[in-house]
DNA sequence: AATATTTGACCGCC
DNA sequence: GGCGGTCAAATATT
């Protein structure tokens, strides 16, 4: 019955952890940048212990485990007919069954609820994995619409979903959706307070966002992984959503796509170690479609 | 072979 | 019927 236990907390929380891991992420780019930030870094700590004590206020109240957060998250978002979109038999179920047009399971659209929020960055970072599920153009937008779903959502039922679109007043800009909570609990809350900024070591390995993100800057989430890199970063920022819309140079490109890795913090070794820095890209979890 | 992405088709809502 | 969200076969990547 109290606030606690409801979606909105559970959002309330998600965002406080997210505010928790920017300011990291602020905090470590203040501290690489070195001398004369003390004062910043101080800041940025104090910031933190306020996340921090906010946070565990709220768990204390309510314990929001994955298990309730599965709870309170599930109904709001029934995503097929009757098996409630778990697809729990064989991955291969969803497939179609021979070809047959007009039989794609039937599901239910989903409402946006109150866990729906949308934000405005220059970076598609978040400390989720997605993998990307559609793509849309818009009506009178220029730009397409990415749709993502969380890499979790068949081995561990994760319904939550985003959408990314670039922004046509600020094409460097991006806005993203995000639909429902994360319910899964892997990567959920990484240790933030030793959270680094994703710097790609290699060129082949760069990422996304424009010149700036060279220089440690905000952590993005996504890499995208192209190989002919001739235009600029920029360019890989603008593929790492639309490979095709790229303008100019575009005739070089062999249209190589895109992928998306999680990133991740390496505070215990996983299986890839080869990274000279201390993260990991870690490749989306293997499941069975 | 396993997994991820692309992209046209399908479906529900307005 | 149009639009936007999702599905899933085909294809790409590792």
């Amino acid at each position: 019955m109290d606030i606690f236990s409801n979606n909105k907390a559970i959002k309330l929380k998600d965002q406080l952890v997210q505010g928790h891991e920017w300011t990291t992420k602020l905090q470590q780019i203040i501290s690489q940048t070195g001398s004369g930030l003390g004062l910043a870094e101080d800041l940025a700590a104090k910031i933190l212990g306020s996340f921090n004590d906010v946070i565990s206020s709220l768990e204390s109240l309510e314990p929001i485990s994955s298990s309730s957060l599965v709870t309170a998250v599930e109904g709001s978002q029934n995503a097929s007919c009757d098996n409630d979109g778990k697809f729990e038999d064989s991955g291969d179920s969803r497939k179609r069954l021979g070809p047959v047009k007009g039989k794609r399971g039937c599901y239910k659209r989903k409402k946006k609820s109150d866990q729906t929020w949308t934000e405005e960055s220059n970076v598609l970072e978040d400390t989720f994995s997605w993998r990307k599920y559609g793509q849309k153009e818009i009506l009178n937008t220029k730009f397409p619409r990415s749709y993502f779903r969380c890499t979790h959502k068949y081995s561990q039922g994760c319904k939550a979903t985003k959408q990314v679109q670039k922004l046509e007043l600020d094409p460097r800009m991006f806005s993203i959706t995000y639909i429902g909570n994360h319910t899964c609990n892997t990567n959920e809350i990484t240790p933030a307070k030793i959270i680094k900024p994703c710097v790609p070591s290699h060129q082949d390995e760069i990422i996304m966002d424009s010149e700036e993100l060279k220089s440690p800057s905000l952590a993005t989430s996504m890499k995208v992984e192209e190989e002919n890199h001739h235009g600029s970063s920029t360019e890989c920022d603008l593929q790492l959503v639309w490979p095709d819309m790229l303008v100019g140079e575009e005739d070089n490109q062999h249209h190589h796509y895109e992928e998306i890795y999680g990133c991740y913090e390496t505070s215990a070794p996983i299986d890839v170690l080869d990274s000279p820095d201390l993260w990991s890209w870690q490749r989306y979890p293997f499941q069975q479609q």
